[in-house]
DNA sequence: AAGCGGATTAGATCTAGTCTAAAGATATTA
DNA sequence: TAATATCTTTAGACTAGATCTAATCCGCTT
């Protein structure tokens, strides 16, 4: 997650955020997790670590920040819930349907979109999703 | 959507779902759109096509009840809402990020999933999630 | 007709997320 | 240093999507 060497304070000043003690820690937090944590469970998770309260606006308030930014991503994954992910490589998604747990798959793995992966993951489903801007158009479309 | 010439009721009755007015408006207006509307635009699409004062609830039951039974399946598109879908084929989705409009996008289309596509759909990013069951487990991982 | 189980209802409740208005910090002048 | 501007954080109110509750309704079976 943390790129080589750098300090959670250098890859915030990379991408122009300033760091204040409260997005330290939560980038902190983000950058040293392979979890997918949601806002709430952020909040949870570093707000002891602060002299002072730490309110949920910030959480989201720097979440938001953060992702666009570009040092994290959001990951729609269960209904109603929003989860950030500070993996930037090019990676997908696998959840178990049983537990929730969410694992990180390369992008290579992706090939043929349905056979791949490893034996260990029975995929019941796929959701591939494009976020992206529609040229407003010449005739032939998709 | 619809499949064939198969009127609601029997596509209803195929899936086991037992054909209540509520359900039978509910599922014909999904089968008949290539939209993806929210629980709450269904509930304004259909209230008036009852007798009946068709409540929240019932749309709600409605919906998880044709997800179940695999008349329709989830679209996690924006945070914070759920959509769904009565296109049962293999396709994907395109967001516009502007405008919100969600569109189709078959899947044979996503061969090498980064080229591909219509130029008029510009892509900035590609969600692919997996849902399934995870293996627990022998040794190697992904 | 009585009883049963599933379906529907209105409205209360839950919860993730946003908004508001005030207070605090930090930088930029004079 | 003082004045001011801009940005950040805060507690708590608020919104909105979704679920829950408990009463009622409806279609069957006896
Ligand atoms: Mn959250
Ligand atoms: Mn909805
Ligand atoms: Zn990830
Ligand atoms: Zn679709």
């Amino acid at each position: 997650m943390i790129p080589n060497g750098q300090s959670v304070e250098s890859v915030l000043a990379s991408h122009g955020v300033k760091p204040t003690p409260q997005r330290m820690v939560i980038a902190e937090y983000l950058l040293n997790t392979l979890d997918h944590p949601t806002a709430e469970e952020v909040l949870d998770a570093v707000s002891g670590k602060l002299p002072v309260a730490l309110s949920r606006a910030t959480v989201y308030n720097t979440l938001n920040s953060l992702k666009e930014a570009g040092v994290v991503r959001e990951v729609l994954a269960e209904p109603g819930k929003v989860r950030y992910d500070a993996n930037l490589s090019n990676h997908h998604h696998f959840i178990d349907v049983k537990t929730g747990q969410i694992i990180d798959v390369p992008a290579e793995k992706v090939e043929k979109l349905g056979k791949l992966l490893d034996k260990k993951f029975k995929v019941h489903g796929v959701q591939v999703t494009f976020f992206g801007d529609l040229q407003q158009d010449e005739s032939e479309q998709t």
